[in-house]
DNA sequence: TAGTATGATTCAGC
DNA sequence: GCTGAATCATACTA
């Protein structure tokens, strides 16, 4: 390559000789000899190259094959590639290596989490099953929801799935559109491969950003198909006869704390077949409204306290111990210091 | 259909 | 982190 320079001087040197459309200067190498004559030869080429859309089309073809058969088109040509090549690198060389985009790369962890790309895998059964966890599992039939959901999901992916076929069918056309364009351009022009590779590389690129869009959408429907969906659980639903029983049993036969120990909780939560978290949550509601209102809760009270009375007459004549959870205090107490203020509470 | 009951959520205080 | 209090949202009932 070093000797790039002594070919083209010398092909220049040759010239175009001959040449209708070439000024002299250019045809024998010589170059103007002064300032003013150099832009007067400048001037003159560009009104050449103006004048070239005011030729007839035999005109232009004429010239086009008259520079394309010059015998020394080809050796010219291969110069003026290999410093365009050369040039082109160096200024954009440290362009290509671009550090993969972490937008990106977290659209597409979550995509692949929801199920949304990547192998079929349910539908994103992993966050149906997550909410139906969240949801406590308390014996609610939340499979009418899962599969509601599973289905807008699977909607989700196929849309998502068309459109990025969509976009990359659309990218493979226009890279090839292109491609054409610059091996038909590179016959009069110099296009090394390099520079095809890299104009390749810039509509990949620009697709890529259109797909970060579409990835961008997803995503949010997604998200939306979940916030919607975990808006359903606050669907209410009452807890079974049973539990309620089992729940305002405790709470009369311990009216007087009506704070169950952690175990507690969760052996009524077993028994109720709810989480631990409802039977805070019902404690904590039943307190209120009891507090706020005693007279109305009065008559459940008593009925309450006497189920319990004979509960514990029919365990003590079967020598064993009453049915209900153990708690820090004893049953059927009366005197409710939880009445008090909250600081005022005896536990 | 309005009123009530009830499970869940939110927020502040301790 | 647990609790009380207020509130929301829904189920139930007359």
């Amino acid at each position: 390559m070093d000797e790039q320079p002594r070919l083209m001087h010398s092909h220049t040197g040759v010239g175009m000789a001959g040449h209708p459309g070439l000024p002299q200067h250019m045809q024998d190498g010589t170059g103007g000899t002064d300032g003013d004559g150099r832009k007067q030869d400048i001037g003159d080429i560009l009104q050449q190259i103006m004048t070239i859309t005011d030729q007839s089309l035999d005109e232009a073809q004429a010239r086009k094959h008259a520079l394309n058969c010059h015998r020394m088109k080809p050796a010219l040509f291969n110069v003026l590639c290999e410093i365009k090549e050369k040039t082109v690198l160096s200024i954009r060389g440290a362009q290509e290596e671009e550090p993969p985009d972490p937008q990106l790369m977290r659209l597409d962890n979550m995509l692949l989490a929801e199920g949304v790309s990547g192998p079929e895998k349910g539908g994103g059964s992993a966050a149906a099953a997550a909410a139906a966890a969240a949801s406590g599992g308390a014996g609610v039939d939340n499979s009418a929801e899962h599969s509601d959901y599973r289905a807008k999901l699977s909607q989700i992916r196929q849309i998502y799935h068309t459109e990025l076929e969509k976009y990359e069918q659309a990218c493979n056309e226009f890279t090839t559109h292109v491609m054409n364009l610059l091996r038909e351009q590179s016959r009069t022009r110099p296009i090394s491969p390099k520079e095809i590779e890299r104009m390749v590389n810039i509509i990949h690129r620009k697709f890529s950003s259109i797909q970060m869009q579409l990835k961008q959408s997803t995503c949010e429907a997604v998200m939306i198909l979940r916030s919607r969906f975990l808006d359903a659980r606050r669907k209410r639903r009452n807890f079974n006869k049973q539990a309620t029983e089992i729940l305002n049993e405790y709470f009369y036969s311990h009216l007087s704390n009506p704070y169950p120990s952690e175990e507690a909780k969760e052996e009524l939560a077993k028994k109720c077949a709810i989480t631990v978290a409802q039977v805070s949550n019902w404690f904590g509601n039943k307190r209120i409204r009891y507090k706020k209102n005693i007279g109305k809760f009065q008559e459940e009270a008593n009925m309450y306290a006497a189920r319990t009375a004979v509960n514990a007459a029919n365990a003590s004549s079967h020598g064993s111990q009453a049915n209900s959870p153990s708690t820090p205090n004893s049953a059927g107490e009366t005197g409710s210091p939880w009445l008090c203020s909250k600081s005022q509470r005896v536990f």
